[in-house]
DNA sequence: TATTGTTATACTCTATAACTATA
DNA sequence: TATAGTTATAGAGTATAACAATA
């Protein structure tokens, strides 16, 4: 009932690139896991949170763009639209150019929302982070750029 | 249209804890993103999924466990169990000592899944670590144990 | 005629409520 | 009577297909 064999493997086998890269992966699904549960006073779903993510980015986007940006189809994202509208975290505007577009952008109340949900999920690392040594630390201050380089390879 | 103040800021104070905490989440929640888009050549939901592996971890499961486990309510559960029974996956027998249960164990066709949908995970990772540096690679090495314990305090 | 976005409709996943079998 | 699991039914989210408006 109490067989772990991913997590004993992947200590001992920390030394070679395969072992690094399997303790990798299943430290950082658990640690996202864990993450993601913070703050979570909102009720959006990941989808509408993310788009709501996409437009602050972007700053001004038009549905089509954000259909395939969130990888969701067209009627998909017109849905999401609706519902994020609805709450006043998104805003529609005529497009500049193109009457058949529509342009998207953020509202104070969305920036507020984002704002707060960062701030929830950061207060929780950080706590976590102040029961690390100074030394472990360290070392994830020298990581994270490393981390950040591997997901934009 | 490409404002992205995250990053910048993140990467301006990484020295201060809370830096360290916008610069941690960022970089786990795009490389875990990323990271999950690897190996979906079965189709499993990220709940299958789930269930699959805590059925693999603890060897042998009773449904109502699983539904605790996985954090869904009983009747979702006995879909995913019948779901993953029908691929051959899953696998059910009478429970040894109250016949109202139901012992729940991966059949060898689910545990190789499970083993090829990690390898094709910690294929594309180790690709990644190949192009880092030995001393960014060192980094990493000494930064996965500390993931681990974050997740796990 | 091609493109952008929306409406109509169906399927999947998960939830709550009611039911069956066993303790 | 209480507990483990299932079946019945409903709601949320996303997909494909058909449609309206504009280029």
């Amino acid at each position: 009932m109490l067989t772990n064999p991913q997590k004993t493997a992947s200590a001992a086998n920390l030394r070679s690139d395969a072992g690094l890269a399997s303790a990798l992966r299943v430290s950082l699904a658990r640690l996202n896991r864990r993450l993601r549960k913070q703050g979570t006073g909102h009720s959006l779903t990941p989808t509408q949170l993310a788009t709501l993510a996409a437009v602050e980015r972007h700053t001004a986007m038009t549905p089509g763009e954000l259909a395939e940006h969130e990888k969701v189809q067209p009627p998909s994202m017109t849905r999401v639209i609706a519902n994020l509208e609805e709450r006043g975290l998104l805003a529609r505007t005529p497009h500049s150019t193109d009457r058949r577009q529509v342009s998207i952008t953020v509202t104070p109340a969305g920036i507020a929302l984002l704002k707060e949900e960062r701030r929830l999920k950061e207060a929780w690392l950080a706590q976590r982070l102040k029961d690390l040594t100074p030394e472990e630390r360290a070392t994830l201050r020298a990581a994270a750029p490393i981390l950040e380089k591997l997901s934009t390879t």
